[in-house]
DNA sequence: AACTATTTATAAGA
DNA sequence: TTCTTATAAATAGTT
């Protein structure tokens, strides 16, 4: 559907390949939420471009729900591959979880739910990951700051230790005029030095 | 696209949604073929049914390995989007939610120092843990009650055997005394029954 | 990103 | 389901 029939076979030039990826792909999208939506279905769409690039959407439905009924079904297939932790998660564990819903509609023990309990470890879990993030940005900023803060210290210490030389050179006047080590100034520190924020 | 322009909303008219159904799920199919063909992309496709039932595709590389890859590159988000959806009505571990929920902001709006984000990462560990040791407990009590469930089931079926031994031997009689493997009576299952506790 | 000549998909009907 | 066909929609090449 364009000025000319376009055979179906690897595009070789290099620029009109990703015109045409990107184009094709947000069709695609397209048509995928409108058969979600027309026929009440849910819809997962995980596209890799040949530079690596993963694209995904989903409709209907979380797209890891979906992925995740696959991965039920298809248990042994995912166990034949080897796959790591992630993807075996999806399976045995989450299994027994739903095993045990359906046997037990909304049961509670001590009033609480398995789900509930599931549901509060992944949130956990996005909490830990977020701080530990967090601290891994900070740390990095502060430790930025304080190499900042050190070479502007050399610097000073550089300029004290030449005057006192000039100083020592010109015989023993005001020696008030010394900072002690306990009061270096920081009127050379940048105002907005990025320290903690 | 058709003799008329359809509106994209659900198809009330549930043959004519399946028909559709059928249509622009291959549409969508050779879609995503071409794409992969054109582009050189790899292409993973879930299709699920307004009745459940399950169509994949994939071009370019095996579909496990695609969804694998999704699995790799988010395997920090997934839980986190999984459990975006679900409501979070704890009950009694609202409280908790709260609190985390509020360290969070607290720590994103900034002058927050590298021990208070290494505090809060001590205590999300800890909760961590607890709620993991909690939902472990829970589920081998759910365990343990589902196999003592099996076991009285079991008794069951051996009284019924015997009862039915015992008639054949009797004679040919009354064969309407018999139960049809879907009414099996529960009348020997002790009201109590440890199913839920 | 737009445009538009064409091709392609598909809605309704058989 | 499958085919047909009028029409809507997608898109290849162009600007």
């Amino acid at each position: 559907m364009g000025r000319k029939k376009l055979e179906i076979k690897r595009i070789e030039n290099k620029s009109s390949r990703q015109v045409t990826f990107s184009k094709r792909r947000s069709g695609l999208v397209e048509k995928a939420r409108q058969l979600s939506v027309l026929c009440d279905a849910s819809i997962a769409l995980l596209v890799v471009s040949s530079s690596g690039k993963l694209y995904s959407f989903s409709a209907g439905d979380n797209l890891v729900r979906i992925l995740d009924r696959y991965g039920k079904q298809h248990a042994d297939d995912l166990k034949a591959l080897d796959l790591q932790s992630k993807a075996l998660s999806y399976g045995s564990h989450n299994e027994l979880l739903e095993l045990v819903d359906s046997k037990l509609v909304e049961s509670n023990v001590g009033g609480v739910s398995v789900d509930t309990l599931v549901q509060l470890e992944g949130v956990l879990e996005n909490a830990l990951s977020l701080t530990r993030a967090r601290k891994t940005e900070l740390m990095l900023k502060l430790v930025d700051s304080l190499k900042e803060k050190e070479k502007l210290l050399k610097e000073e210490n550089q300029a004290l230790a030449s005057q006192k030389e000039k100083k020592n050179l010109a015989g023993a006047e005001a020696d008030n005029m010394e900072m002690s080590p306990g009061q270096i100034s920081d009127i050379n520190l940048p105002v907005t030095l990025p320290l903690l924020n």
